[in-house]
RNA sequence: GGAUCCAUAGCUCAGUUGGUUAGAGCGUUGCAUUGACAUUGCAAAGGUCAGUGGUUCGAGUCCACUUGGAUCCACCA
């Protein structure tokens, strides 16, 4: 053995050794099934730190199958569609172009092989970090076989009314040129000015005087004694457009400590004025269409972006004596798209939505009764509210890259035919043949939503009545409501059963500053490069190391370190084993705990054989228990500063025959238990040593 | 507006159902060592556990409030 462990001597051959041995495609027989189905990384760009955390999954996997489990580790790559898409615009930006340039079956293809490519790039660093994916089992969300069952969900779905066309305000990017569901809106703190307008003989307070030609009402709140002698009439008033009249209308959502307890109802370009409009039967008048810019409908501001116009509106109000005053330290909340930034416009325009509530129903039945535990436990709070509170989804996307939606509307009646992806014929009600496809593809989590049942039903025959319910759904937490909560609700609706039991939630991974790692930033670090430097075991060992699991992270180069350091301690235990091993080469290996306590004949070697009985019996515990961090450092410790430090140092000077037994016994156990975190140094050394035929399918050690 | 998390050594963080002198890594200081390992060992210095109040025989740990930081949810016009 080398005086020092190199990992980049190691690392590959060992893994190849694994693969071509197919220890990580679980055999088949009757022992008790463990799957965890690994969370798709988006095969839209290289694999980023957090990806690295799937180091749980892994000790987890390990773990179950040194255990005797029959157990799957399912890998995957999502096509991530919006995302995708928006990556591939920067791209195309670059070369100066965008996606106007192209038609939607290049852009699609285009796509398609970028995505493909990064996807096998996206395999091989998986197995660089020493995963242990089952890659026989290998799935990607565009398999021919899951957008079949998409397909099919979609279809059961709206046969059971659950899907529907709504024409509603959604959330549209004027950027990106989609809208979004409420999850993928983010909102931001923002100083505006707060315009107070004369309305006649009113003042009224809004942000977006620009909207004011889409006005069709005025409200105030139904128990407001200062308006009450206005509510139900009309009031005529002076406009940029002219004179205009209007009702007025009473409503309890309006807050009269609000401004001067007026507001304008505009239905088009409000979500609240939309419900608003809609109790009072009012007219929708668009203002902003599909490019940001302002309708015909406001005369010579037609063709303005809103920030313009808004501008423009409020300087010419003034000029006109229209404005009352203006506050100019009003601080509220806008929506921004999550992605690009830009304010995002609720548009009426018609999309498929799924009615939420039967689906969470169930979820938060199998969530309360504890069918579905989640760790660390305060998540369950937060995905509860969420399920409770929960609204219609709309996962209409009006981009191109992901699945299209199998819905065809007749050209004639305007009627839709729903399919499981074969092209009707002719419309279910006029029967006409003209039928044209819904131009939309679905919202990427709702293809994501069916991820569990959707793999295992088009892996291998079988795999599914076994594997599902799978056992664990690893995950960062920022994806709780995204992901999870979908896939408890389309799995229990599609298949009956919860897709998993529990929920274990890893916390983010941020820079060595605590910052977010972003591609804006530029304060990425690239997980493989540290594989490189430091090897795919202490970068896994430092993950796990020093961090209450949960709790968010800041990669840290003295762990990394320090890491790198307890491999290369491990390894020179081993060495000195080795040194000793030609004086003792007759010693049986692969001894249990037990049979080691009645050989052993020094007081010490029977100390330390107990030490690690309770060691094992601790780790295992923790394991169970998903206290990663306990076990990683519980690991550390007693392989350095106990085993090492002490037991060595002991041992070293009265080396016999039986104490060398106890010796390569004890270092053997300690091997299998730390197998699951650090997997590449230990099974080189259990090669070197020959223990058997590989540490990924050795029994983990029973405590006496 | 609702909710959650965090605050412990110079830095990054552990501290499991409340229980002796509060721990680790890195850093600092001293000593040792051609020995399995200088990617080492031994030792030392370093903490009013954010603040205030409460519960308790006993609080870093439980409760309330305050301060500072982070995050999630939310149709504040």
């Amino acid at each position: 053995m080398d005086k020092v462990y190199n990992h980049k001597f190691v690392e590959e051959k060992i893994y190849q050794m694994w693969e071509t041995n197919r220890y990580f495609t679980p055999p088949k027989n009757q022992k008790k099934p463990y799957s965890i189905i690994l969370p798709p990384p988006n095969a839209n760009a290289p694999l980023h730190f957090g990806h690295a955390m799937y180091v749980i999954e892994d000790i987890l996997i390990r773990f179950h199958r040194m255990k005797g489990f029959a157990t799957l580790w399912l890998p995957g790559a999502d096509h991530a569609g919006f995302e995708t898409q928006f990556v591939f615009e920067k791209k195309l930006e670059k070369e100066g172009k965008s996606r106007f340039d192209f038609d939607r079956e290049t852009l699609y293809k285009m796509i398609l092989d970028y995505v493909l490519e990064n996807k096998k790039g996206m395999q091989n660093q998986l197995k660089r970090l020493g995963f242990s994916l089952d890659w026989t089992r290998n799935k990607f969300t565009l398999d021919e076989d899951i957008v079949k069952i998409v397909y099919k969900t979609f279809k059961k779905m709206y046969d059971d009314g659950l899907i529907y066309r709504g024409e509603r305000l959604v959330n549209y990017c004027t950027k990106c040129g989609t809208s979004f569901s409420d999850l993928e809106v983010n909102h931001k703190e923002q100083k505006d000015p707060l315009y107070f307008i004369k309305y006649g003989p009113l003042t009224l307070a809004t942000v977006r005087p620009e909207t004011k030609f889409g006005d069709t009402a005025i409200a105030v709140n139904t128990k407001d004694k200062r308006y009450q002698r206005y509510i139900g009439k009309e009031i005529e008033f002076e406009t940029l457009l002219g004179k205009r009249k209007m009702k007025i209308i009473a409503d309890e959502v309006i807050d009269p400590d609000f401004g001067t307890g007026v507001v304008k109802v505009t239905p088009a370009h409000d979500m609240k004025d939309f419900e608003m409009g809609k109790r009072h039967n009012l007219e929708i008048i668009k203002v902003i269409d599909l490019d940001g810019r302002l309708t015909e409908i406001t005369g010579p501001y037609k063709g303005m972006r809103v920030k313009e116009a808004r501008g423009k509106v409020a300087e010419d109000m003034e000029k006109k004596g229209l404005i009352e005053k203006v506050d100019n330290d009003y601080i509220h909340t806008i929506e921004v798209c999550y992605k690009c930034g830009t304010t995002i416009e609720p548009m009426l325009m018609p999309q498929w939505f799924v009615k939420m509530e039967p689906l969470a129903n169930p979820a938060i039945e199998a969530i309360e009764e504890r069918k579905i535990k989640f760790y660390p436990k305060r998540h369950e709070k937060n995905i509860l509210w969420f399920l409770k509170n929960i609204k219609d989804w709309n996962i209409s996307r009006q981009i191109v890259w992901g699945i299209r939606i199998p819905a065809w509307q007749c050209q004639e009646c305007n009627s839709w035919v729903i399919t499981e992806r074969e092209i009707p014929e002719k419309c279910k009600d006029c029967n006409s043949k003209k039928l044209k496809q819904d131009e939309d593809t679905f919202d990427t989590w709702f293809s994501s939503a069916q991820w569990p049942f959707a793999t295992l039903k088009t892996t291998k025959p079988g795999d599914f009545d076994y594997f599902y319910p799978t056992s664990v759904m690893e995950t960062m937490y920022d994806i709780l409501l995204f992901w999870v909560a979908r896939m408890i609700m389309v799995g229990i609706y599609a298949t009956g059963e919860i897709p998993f039991k529990d929920v274990v939630l890893h916390g983010m991974v941020k820079d060595p500053l605590g910052k977010k790692m972003s591609k804006s930033k530029g304060n990425v670090i690239d997980p493989l490069e540290t594989v490189d430097q430091y090897g795919a075991d202490a970068v896994r060992f430092a993950l796990v190391y020093g961090t209450a699991f949960g709790n968010d992270q800041a990669l840290s180069y003295p762990k990394l370190d320090a890491a790198r350091k307890f491999t290369n301690k491990l390894w020179n235990i081993g060495r000195f084993i080795e040194i000793n091993r030609s004086q003792n080469s007759k010693v049986k290996t692969q001894k249990s705990i037990k049979e080691l306590l009645k050989i052993a004949m020094h007081k010490n070697d029977r100390e330390w054989i107990e030490k690690t009985d309770k060691l094992i019996k601790d780790m295992t515990k923790h394991i169970e228990h998903y206290n990663f961090h306990f076990t990683a450092e519980g690991l550390y410790d007693f392989t350095w500063h106990e085993f090492a430090d002490k037991y060595i140092e002991d041992v070293k000077n009265r080396i016999t025959e039986n104490s060398y037994t106890v010796l390569i016994n004890l270092y053997l156990i300690l091997l299998k238990l730390l197998h699951p975190f650090v997997p590449f140094v230990t099974e080189e050394i259990y090669q070197r040593f020959g223990f058997g035929e590989s540490l990924a399918i050795e029994e983990w050690p029973v405590h006496a």
